[in-house]
RNA sequence: GCGCCUGUAGCUCAGUUGGAUAGAGCAACGGACUUCUAAUCCGUAGGUCAGGGGUUCGAAUCCCUUCAGGCGCGCCA
């Protein structure tokens, strides 16, 4: 709807530069804000243009807003009225036969009703979670799926071309400490006696994989094999057993990858050393104290890191700058990672070996995604990673559902930290914003199901709109009528919470309108038009939702 | 010490990329069930947008600064 009246805008400009003699550059390419109005006075639809042109014309703004207002084109249907206002604001009612076009376009286009195109849009790779495979998944990982899995259906949804993948550390340090960690257990189990040095994977998982290992082949000839194969196979082991296990997490959260990236791959092949080799042709690698560095450019970063260890081995940024090359080169236009936010400190240093590669340095966009605390009976449960304690998401999971998790990690801004009450989240009331929409839903359903059992015909084709006269339905239909605008911003923005505030707006006016009017009433015309009106609710619900990952129940 | 994120109603948070009179929900108080689900709705009250400067027609939003909270500053990942 924005887009109609920007084009309309700018045909008038062009007017406006022809016959007024107003020097407008460029109209075509110029960028004109189109805003809900927040106040009905103030129409449905408001542009600033006449503000920002104003100095750049030499006119006073409201003087150019009057200009573009007498030169919008004269055949328009789409308006009501257009009124100039306050210091230059255009302000754009829709005419009525507008907005009853939106419940057609509705019941026309059914799941399809808020997709776009994006013809132009770069193909995007989205990376998230990313998790080690050396622990089960948490919930802060939890929040990271949400976000990611939720970004990847809006993108798609408004015609973003775009794969997801998920990093797979299967290499380097941590999967000999990870093997030796099973390997000890084992023994352990086996009645052996050893140590259990501090820096080890201290989890219960490790002795459930300890006994598990016991009973297959593998576990009955380890003890013959010399200690470095048997660490070997151990680490494979248990990393393979502990990504089944995220991925069986993640499953069940709804959240499904095109594909799993190892790292161990970019050893393989050679990519880290065709990664390095690129750098040391560019002049951005030095040896000093023995090691392999990077060097910054300018303040890029603090300093200058190392890609090789004194050892020979690379480091996880070399290994990390090899895969952000890989994907580059896989012809992706857009590369957006969402992190914990603990790894913020980690951003300068990829954006500066993108650029350093010969990237331009926006092509990545990283999403920090901050902390979650759960709360119980209003009080934060501790958790930290160095003790052990975290509380896990299929814990979480089991206790309040995939919907309503999936629901409370998207009900925040992302870069701002989460209390998670799981007390709330299994309550089944207003307080709980994931039943309060998802009541509309069902809502809606029963009162077809009531009509169906009364007998009712429940003909959706030609309805009276007319009938539908209360200011409520009004403002309802104007919230349905946002919806496609939300998500192409919100996709454009790359912020999924919006999905949700935009679901909690619109059952809040649903359910205000269903106190207040009956649908199933005695006037046919009325009950036809009513009807039409909530199976748009209906599916405008559905549509965000299913872009939340949230069943949307036809009974509760 | 340096860097990143955050600071909006008692609490939890939105705020359309700088717009018009700063909005919701909880909690509090007062109301509404002969009804298509009261798993709901209506009303009242609640604000120095952390403080202070600046930029301009216009600032919660941008810049500087102070304060408070979180996180990070490895040849770990």
């Amino acid at each position: 709807m924005k887009e109609r009246i920007r084009t309309i805008v700018k045909r008038s400009l062009a007017a406006c530069a022809d016959k007024e003699r107003i020097d407008i550059p460029d109209v075509d390419s110029l960028k004109i804000e189109v805003s809900r109005s927040k106040d009905t006075r103030f129409g449905d639809y408001a542009t600033n243009v006449a503000l920002t042109l104003a100095k750049s014309v030499g006119l006073k703004p409201r003087d150019l807003a009057t200009l573009i207002t007498e030169n919008l084109p004269s055949d328009r249907t789409l308006f009501e009225t257009v009124h100039t206002a306050g210091p230059g604001f255009i302000n754009f009612s829709l005419a009525r036969e507008v907005w009853e076009d939106v419940l057609h376009r509705i019941h026309r286009q059914k799941e399809s009703y808020g997709r776009s195109e994006k013809p132009e849009a770069p193909r995007v790779l989205l990376e998230f979670v990313s998790a080690n495979p050396t622990g089960p998944l948490h919930v802060g990982h939890g929040r990271g799926a949400a976000v990611g899995d939720t970004l990847s259906r809006l993108l798609r949804t408004c015609g973003y071309n775009l794969s997801t993948e998920y990093y797979v550390n299967d290499a380097g340090n941590q999967m000999k400490i990870l093997g030796r960690s099973l390997l000890l257990r084992y023994r352990q189990l086996m009645g052996v006696e050893t140590e259990f040095p501090e820096n080890h994977y201290r989890g219960d998982y490790i002795k459930d994989l300890a006994s598990e290992l016991k009973g297959t082949d593998l576990g009955g000839n380890m003890d013959e094999l010399p200690d470095e194969q048997a660490l070997e196979l151990a680490s494979k082991y248990a990393c393979d057993r502990i990504l089944e296990g995220i991925q069986d997490d993640l499953s069940s959260f709804g959240v499904t990858y095109d594909a799993y990236f190892r790292e161990t791959k970019l050893h393989e092949t050679g990519e880290i050393a065709a990664t390095l080799d690129e750098l040391r042709s560019r002049g951005r690698v030095e040896e000093k104290e023995g090691a392999l560095w990077f060097v910054m450019n300018g303040d890029q970063d603090e300093k200058d890191r190392v890609l090789v260890r004194a050892t020979g081995e690379p480091t996880y940024f070399a290994a990390d700058a090899a895969y952000h090359k890989d994907k580059l080169g896989r012809g992706y236009g857009l590369l957006v990672d969402i992190w914990g936010a603990d790894h913020h400190g980690y951003i300068p240093r990829v954006r500066a070996a993108v650029e350093a590669l010969g990237y331009d340095p926006e092509v990545l966009r990283v999403l920090l995604v901050q902390f979650v605390t759960l709360v119980r009976e209003g009080r934060k449960i501790s958790m930290s990673t160095r003790s052990g304690e975290f509380v896990t998401l299929k814990e979480v999971l089991d206790e309040v559902g995939s919907d309503a998790a999936r629901f409370f990690f998207l009900s925040k801004r992302c870069d701002s930290h989460l209390d998670f009450d799981l007390d709330l989240a299994k309550k089944q009331s207003r307080d709980n914003p994931v039943y309060y929409v998802q009541y509309v839903h069902a809502r809606v359903c029963s009162i077809f199901r009531i009509a169906e059992e009364r007998g009712i015909d429940a003909d959706m084709t030609d309805p009276d709109l007319s009938a539908l006269s209360p200011p409520e339905e009004q403002r309802l239909i104007k919230h349905l009528a946002d919806f496609p605008d939300m998500l192409a911003e919100a996709a454009e923005a790359l912020e999924p919470h919006r999905v949700t505030f935009y679901l909690i707006d619109l059952a809040e006016l649903f359910h205000a309108y269903y106190h207040d009017n009956r649908v199933l009433t005695e006037d046919a015309t009325t009950k036809k038009a009513r009807l039409y009106l909530v199976e748009a609710v209906r599916r405008v619900v559905a549509n965000g939702l299913d872009i939340l990952g949230v069943s949307a129940p036809e009974q509760m």
